[in-house]
DNA sequence: CAGTTTTCTGACAGCCTTGTCATATCGATC
DNA sequence: GATCGATATGACAAGGCTGTCAGAAAACTG
């Protein structure tokens, strides 16, 4: 191993003292200009880098940002971390990936990685972002992080979601503007946040497109593909079926096409479906599903700048969430309704 | 922030010293069985998680690997990323994720980021492993690599690529499987290494199945779209035209499929086409495209194996290139020949 | 059981950097 | 030119850990 240039051999080669060295090296007062030149440039001549071991066991920094998911789908991963490193360039701090697809690494194990990856803060994904023990592990130990689309304990920590009623508006919206006045909705599981925002979203677009929201078909399913299937059996059963079909997700609205199919319906001549997230399934199925995307790099670029604003002033307790637009992929599953 | 426990605090605890247990903590001999076990449980008591920067500061390691890639499709970079961190799991280095997707990042600025991460090792996969300027800085400064898939200058450093050839017999006897004996074959550009190999395998499977090589139309194109169409036009123009066109990559294999489609041909009933890459475009074309695909995640996790050992006895200068079989995909643009 | 080898244990220094604090230098003021 | 405040500089320690080496304890000899 080559042996690396430290701050004393600049010291020595520039004729001045370590700490004048380090002062011209972290940009800090107190420095006369013309040796802050000298020093910069004897720097460069000896291809200085500094030793961030030293610097960080001092600093009690490591500036290295963790970063976890439980392995999704390819591109998910990819754009979780191009927008963690898009807000990184030019910043001290370097992204470590520590992803955890063995049922093993739960909540106690993943922590124990964490500390002793000595992180300075780390960038929650789903689904450890609603790990509330592993939230507790964290805030006791003091390490900081972000969660990227949670949906429980929105309160806790930094948070970077979606509008979900928003979004569900924006994609009922395209529906109605395709013409659509006789509608169904099969919503998710109950208990779950997102549904009830959902359908928010869903009622505000219909009711300002001036229908009644009365007059819509609302099924409940579980957000499984089995449950939209009978959700849409139920809907498509009727006399005067609805010329489209709003699921609150993906599964769901694939199991609704797969019903309709079989009951004759053609898709999407005879009926429009849409769906929420954009999971794997909505670029398989055929005809690809039109459907609401999380805007993932946003969210995960401004869950990294509010992380690093929270580390450079640990004092104030910084929490908050933001709020992102979606995106709306129009495809294949949504066409004006039968003449 | 908490402070976090010390060896120090262990050995109070204990009763011994610092240095029994550094000993106990990095398994190392010369310590009683009773003191490890006494140790061992006050660390575990204690939460005990390294200071890897205090290690790092005098080991002179960083117990960080590299990994370089330039944005190509989201599936290669999690696979890269999941081989690397399968080999990395139980270990204590750590990756950190180094794409550079900007144009300015070249060489030099990819150097000095290298550098100013201290890093152990770095995996480069393509095209920075292409990079000689890069490898002779890299050389130069003693930091170990490991290049995955290059395509030049094969003999430096540690080396993970796939075995072309057998790639190309397997993907040929494919087609001979099938029953065709009518074949046509689309090169790539001559200066290109991988050109040469791929058509020996696929010479050698041509005549394994008793065939005569001579009998086979060979058309040269430049891994081009454009240069696919031209070669496959030539190939289709004939009197008695094959049953399968082997292109060297998928590019040209698309390119092929639509000119066969536009001059009367379907595919695969009438001509069956393979490609090779398994790129984007193999899974976007229609019909989806029977081709090669290269083992990223075996590739990814030997080179990582690879750079660990180098890593640890650096005395030697390891070197040396694994080859990894190839994935055959078997799509929809291969059928047996027309009766 | 003395002598020798082997196994354990701990004191201390050092890795490279930054924080603290004391001292030196400079200008300006009276 | 003495005094003061502001600015510049350097000596030194500390941060948590491991390498070195010397000394203590144990295990083995004959």
């Amino acid at each position: 191993m080559v042996r690396r240039t430290t701050i004393t051999d600049i010291a020595r080669q520039a004729g001045v003292s370590i700490k004048t060295v380090s002062r011209v090296l972290n940009d800090e007062p107190h420095v006369r200009a013309d040796v802050r030149a000298r020093v910069k440039q004897v720097a460069e001549e000896l291809h200085y880098h500094p030793n961030l071991n030293a610097r960080g066991l001092i600093t009690r920094q490591s500036f290295l940002i963790g970063l976890t998911y439980e392995r999704p789908s390819a591109s998910y991963v990819v754009e979780l971390q191009r927008g963690a490193l898009d807000r990184l360039e030019h910043e001290r701090y370097r992204l470590l990936v520590l992803p955890f697809d063995k049922a093993s690494q739960r909540s106690k194990d993943l922590f124990a990685l964490i500390r002793s990856s000595s992180l300075d803060g780390i960038l929650l994904a789903p689904p450890s972002c609603d790990d509330l023990g592993l939230l507790d592990a964290l805030d006791n130990a003091g390490i900081a992080y972000a969660r990227i689309a949670p949906t429980v304990a929105l309160e806790r920590g930094i948070v970077a979601i979606m509008d979900d009623t928003a979004a569900a508006r924006s994609i009922a919206g395209h529906l109605l503007q395709l013409g659509h006045t006789r509608l169904a909705i099969i919503t998710g599981r109950q208990t779950h946040a997102a549904t009830r925002m959902r359908l928010d979203g869903y009622r505000q677009a219909i009711e300002s497109h001036g229908l009644d929201f009365g007059s819509v078909l609302v099924e409940s399913g579980d957000f499984g593909f089995e449950s939209g299937e009978g959700a849409a059996r139920r809907i498509l059963d009727r006399q005067d079926p609805p010329t489209a079909i709003i699921a609150e997700n993906d599964d769901m609205a694939v199991g609704a096409i797969t019903v309709a199919r079989e009951m004759g319906f053609s898709i999407p001549s005879d009926l429009s479906v849409v769906g929420f997230d954009d999971s794997e399934i909505a670029r398989l199925s055929w005809p690809r599903l039109t459907t609401i995307k999380q805007p993932v790099f946003a969210m995960s670029r401004q869950a990294m700048d509010d992380l690093l604003k929270h580390i450079s002033k640990s004092d104030e307790a910084t929490s908050g969430s933001t709020m992102h637009r979606h995106e709306l992929l129009l495809r294949d599953s949504t066409s004006q309704p039968p003449a």
